[in-house]
DNA sequence: TTAATTATTATACACATGTATATATATTTG
DNA sequence: CAAATATATATACATGTGTATAATAATTAA
């Protein structure tokens, strides 16, 4: 990045405009924004694909994709960095609602698990975006993308925890280190999903059984290992 | 243009010294090659970080980093993709050497998990650019990168489910579908890598320990999964 | 309406990139 | 030795980038 060669002293009124822009949405004076952030992330999301991370994205080209010129990216986020935070915050989100919502329809062990696959699989047809960029940028980029991202697989794994837990006691079996346990299936789904992301859907399907069986050995693993105190 | 303050011109000893390079061409005429295929290989590996990709390296960066003019890179890759392949290959064949050996020191089953997820991080001290580049190009980058670290992926797979049977067999157990068991401790190995990284030593223990945990609940549910057809 | 306010665009600049072309230099062959 | 030739560098250019500065247009307060 080129370093100003010189600061500005009279754009005072820019940055307080900004402030006050991000803490109070309500202006009430000045012209109507006619572009929103919603419209940059959806800009964003176009252009990023399998062959594109984040990282590799540049102001102009998002500008440009959301059509309108490279300065104005600048009234809404400072950085494509703060962008590139804010978008994957959302699709966590995006993404959490939609599969715990799944589990909560599971009410049978069995179930839980092919239907949080069988949805996750799912959600990767209809939205790639969102997924494909958690799934990527856990592994590349900045350490704050990576933050950002460990922090939505934190909230997943622990909801998927929680979940298990639950389940175990109304089936009336036990795990051992059920954090890990949820640990390991979310690894294993999310990579699961980078995998997926590109293949068409016969071989989905076949990726996301084995992708069970995976999390069946698990589950069984973790309550046998609570009896036969091996290894 | 005042990069290059050093110059490697004439530097025999210096290519004598790198001399691990497996083939010599054996050229017949001409200046003899002051730069070889390693020494680029050498800075981009200096070059590639957690915070940098490949795919985020440019060709300049690259001969800078290796004390040449740009254009010389064009006498030993036609692109930066080029190389990238090419190191992807170098790495994992580097990677699957030393694991293999772990492996084959191993004869009991719970020294294998031990032995190889600790060689593994060992090795991610010693020489944190081969196994970083595998454990991010994976994810991003163009198909090709991905290809070939799926390659890569496959060798390590296949040779631990070799010796996953073996061991098995002189156990006197049995796994099912070895072939995934082999495909989700992969996964989970690599993804520990990814993770562990950037992390302090002490830290990194415990994300092992966590990881055998994860092994051992795919090993034993493997086994038991067979017994019991459940689910 | 008019003036104030602010979002957007236009223009411009310094810099980095890939690579084409020309030139210099080191090494081997004759 | 000199000629041949492979290799490295120098120079140059078109293109893309982030962003500073100035101008324009839209919206609201007066």
């Amino acid at each position: 990045m080129t370093e100003p060669l010189m600061k500005i002293s009279n754009d005072a009124t820019l940055q307080e405009a900004k402030n006050v822009q991000e803490v109070i949405p309500a202006r009430t004076v000045g012209r109507k924004a006619t572009i929103t952030k919603e419209e940059l992330f959806q800009a964003a999301l176009n252009l990023i694909g399998p062959q594109k991370s984040i990282a590799s994205l540049s102001l102009r080209e998002v500008a440009r994709e959301a059509g309108i010129a490279p300065n104005s990216f600048y009234r809404h986020f400072k950085d494509i960095d703060e962008l590139a935070i804010e978008l994957i915050e959302r699709s966590g989100g995006v993404l959490r609602k939609i599969l715990h919502q799944a589990r909560l329809k599971a009410s049978k062990q069995s179930s839980i698990i092919r239907t949080s696959v069988e949805v996750f699989i799912e959600q990767l047809n209809a939205d790639e975006g969102n997924l494909s960029l958690l799934l990527r940028e856990g592994y590349t980029g900045s350490n704050s993308y990576k933050l950002a991202v460990e922090r939505q697989l934190n909230y997943f794994q622990q909801e998927l925890r929680d979940d298990l837990v639950r389940l175990e006691k109304e089936n009336n079996s036990n795990l051992t280190h059920p954090e890990i346990v949820a640990n390991a299936i979310t690894q294993l789904v999310f990579n699961m999903g980078a995998k997926v992301i590109e293949m068409p859907m016969e071989q989905r399907k076949e990726v996301a059984e084995q992708t069970m069986i995976m999390i069946r050995m698990i589950l069984e693993g973790s309550r046998h290992l609570g009896e036969s105190k091996i290894n």
